[in-house]
DNA sequence: TGCGGCTATTG
DNA sequence: CACAATAGCCGCAG
């Protein structure tokens, strides 16, 4: 067994783990696992996430693998990749024939029962072994390993992957390892700083539920109090605020805060209402609640995380980690003697687009800190319109009044716009997309009626000049991210968070300024392999800090990276 | 009880 | 207010 070599590996509930070469084949504890990753360092071939979260949980992890529901995803498309309908897709059987375990099968054996057959006379996988019976037996368990192989073997041998396709397939696959650990680690977040947060928006902690009850009772005064004489609403329903609003004098089409905000100087009830939405938001949503759920008594804020979502490819997770109150920042606070490195990519979408669509002039724009003052320049336009503009075009806005800056910027920079272009009309045509590194985009579900709305065949459009920007910006963060993991790991670095263009990474204090440089080394040598001889430069503004509030306010670290002429050192 | 609509938050 | 996501509550259908 070599460095690198495809060992097939599936761990079961208890973390007893089958493993094999493929010609032969054992069980052995998570420890061994753990002994081979670091002695051989094998590309582990795993059916999905599961086996990396159940060594997650008894502390071992893994260098790399080959997930095979996280290639099937890329290649394929969609979110469903259980290892069914991923073998199904890998062996090219019908989809409609997939055997499932009907409710009728959990009190007895089906008719059609396989006994002890992984793949049934059809070609199929044995419903009940991928229904979690594969870790009935160390047989079983080596064989449902060796099948993880065997697809991965045939996702390997697809053609048409270029190099950059090769190494997109391989971090999508660390990202599932990543992924399994971020669900294990938890983000650091301190109860004391939440629970006094909360404190300050929403009161005290309630104790009972009459007291929970009355103090919502008293927030619905504070706007109701100066609602009409004798008018009265449910302020969680859009419909009775909408008839408030009316009584007050003002007829608006809905309630939706950006509506209302023209009315905020001269209504002290809207005013009082839009207040009132802000707490009502934290108190349902990020409340004790909230806490209470997901924030563990080790401080660790613990929520599901996906590697790639059913669309573009952007990670997921619950547990209100993408969408938490900017004002929540404040208590993610770094463990004693830890601090974090945080960094984001600047203006990620456009730069991603000047190197997807090797539009030459929109490359030499990236070359500026700010990519919108050249735009701005070469538009002729001020930079807010030139932004606007660019924006629009890589979401396909169509309402609005941007049409000049918009017939400006596909004179300026007609290959970046031919290439949103025409993602926009395959995707409205039905046709499927593929992203810069490979994932597969599909558009051609639902249509074909000859009779669709122009709205719905509008929006696809828009979809789909999105997805390729969205997807191929997912495809580079995923890439940096699997590399922080991988060089971060000997200074004891741990990524707790990523936010789409975003890492928080944890780190011993002693470590901070190495890490800190490695955060950023890693986005060059990531950019070398995404974008190779491209002469698109990427930024990432990088900083030390003990809370992830304070990385904007303080102004961290502006460090450049990317802008590779050539093959420089490689 | 399930689901679409409305609303809010994040990138 | 265009692209993506998660998530809670309301109102209605069954």
């Amino acid at each position: 067994m070599a460095r690198g070599d495809l060992v097939a590996l599936a761990v079961a509930p208890d973390g007893k783990a089958g493993v094999s070469v493929p010609e032969t084949g054992w069980v052995v504890s998570a420890e061994e696992i753990a002994a081979a990753d670091a002695e051989l360092r094998p590309r582990w071939a795993t059916w999905s996430q599961e086996s990396a979260a159940r060594l997650a949980a008894r502390g071992v992890r893994l260098a790399t693998c080959w997930d095979v529901a996280a290639v099937h995803r890329l290649q394929s498309g969609g979110f469903r990749a259980d290892p069914g309908w991923a073998w199904a897709h890998v062996k090219g059987l019908p989809l409609d024939g997939i055997p499932t375990r009907g409710p009728g099968e959990l009190f007895g054996p089906a008719d059609d029962d396989l006994g002890d057959e992984a793949v049934g006379p059809a070609g199929y996988l044995n419903a009940e072994w991928a229904d979690g019976g594969w870790a009935d037996s160390p047989a079983r368990m080596v064989r449902w390993a060796q099948l993880a192989l065997e697809a991965a073997r045939i996702q390997h041998s697809k053609p048409g992957r270029d190099a950059v396709g090769e190494a997109t397939v391989r971090s999508e696959s660390g990202i599932e390892l990543l992924c399994a650990e971020l669900a294990h680690d938890g983000l650091p977040v301190s109860r004391a700083a939440a629970e006094g947060l909360l404190a300050d928006i929403i009161g005290p902690r309630p104790r009972t539920a009459a007291e929970a009850a009355h103090a919502r009772a008293v927030r619905d005064e504070r706007v109701l109090r100066h609602a009409p004489a004798g008018i009265t609403a449910d302020l969680r329903s859009p419909l009775q605020v909408k008839s408030l609003l009316k009584a007050a004098g003002m007829d608006v089409p809905d309630t939706r805060a950006w509506r209302l905000e023209q009315f905020r100087d001269a209504s002290p009830l809207v005013a009082a209402l839009l207040e009132w939405r802000k707490a009502e938001r934290i108190a349902t949503t990020y409340g004790y609640g909230w806490l209470d759920t997901f924030l563990g008594p080790d401080g660790r804020l613990r929520g599901e995380w996906t590697g790639s979502d059913g669309a573009a490819g952007r990670m997921t997770a619950s547990a209100g980690l993408h969408n938490m109150p900017a004002v929540l920042r404040r208590a993610v606070l770094a463990e004693d003697g830890h601090v974090f490195v945080r960094a984001d990519l600047g203006q990620i979408e456009p730069r991603v687009l000047a190197a997807v669509s090797g539009d030459r002039a929109l490359v030499a724009a990236t070359a500026a800190d700010d990519l919108y003052r050249p735009v701005a320049e070469q538009l002729s336009v001020d930079r807010p319109t030139a932004k606007v503009a660019m924006i629009a075009a890589m979401y396909g806005q169509t309402t609005g009044h941007g049409g000049q800056a918009a017939r400006r910027m596909k004179a300026a920079y007609p290959v970046a716009m031919g290439y949103l272009d025409d993602a926009d009309r395959r995707a409205q045509a039905g046709r499927d997309l593929r992203t810069y590194g490979g994932r597969l985009v599909r558009m051609s579900g639902g249509t074909g009626t000859g009779t669709e709305p122009a709205a719905r065949v509008a929006g696809r459009g828009r979809y789909g000049r999105n997805a390729m920007i969205q997807g191929a910006a997912a495809e580079l963060f995923k890439m940096w991210a699997v590399t922080v993991r991988a060089r971060g790991a000997a200074l004891d670095a741990r990524i707790v968070l990523c936010l789409h263009d975003e890492l928080l990474v944890h780190v011993p204090e002693r470590a901070a300024g190495d890490a800190e440089k490695l955060v950023g080394d890693c986005l060059a040598e990531t950019v070398r392999r995404w974008a190779p001889g491209s002469r698109v430069r990427f930024l990432a503004d990088i900083a030390i800090v003990r809370c992830w509030a304070d990385a904007k306010a303080t102004g961290g670290t502006d460090t450049v990276t990317g802008s590779i002429g050539g093959q420089e050192g490689a």
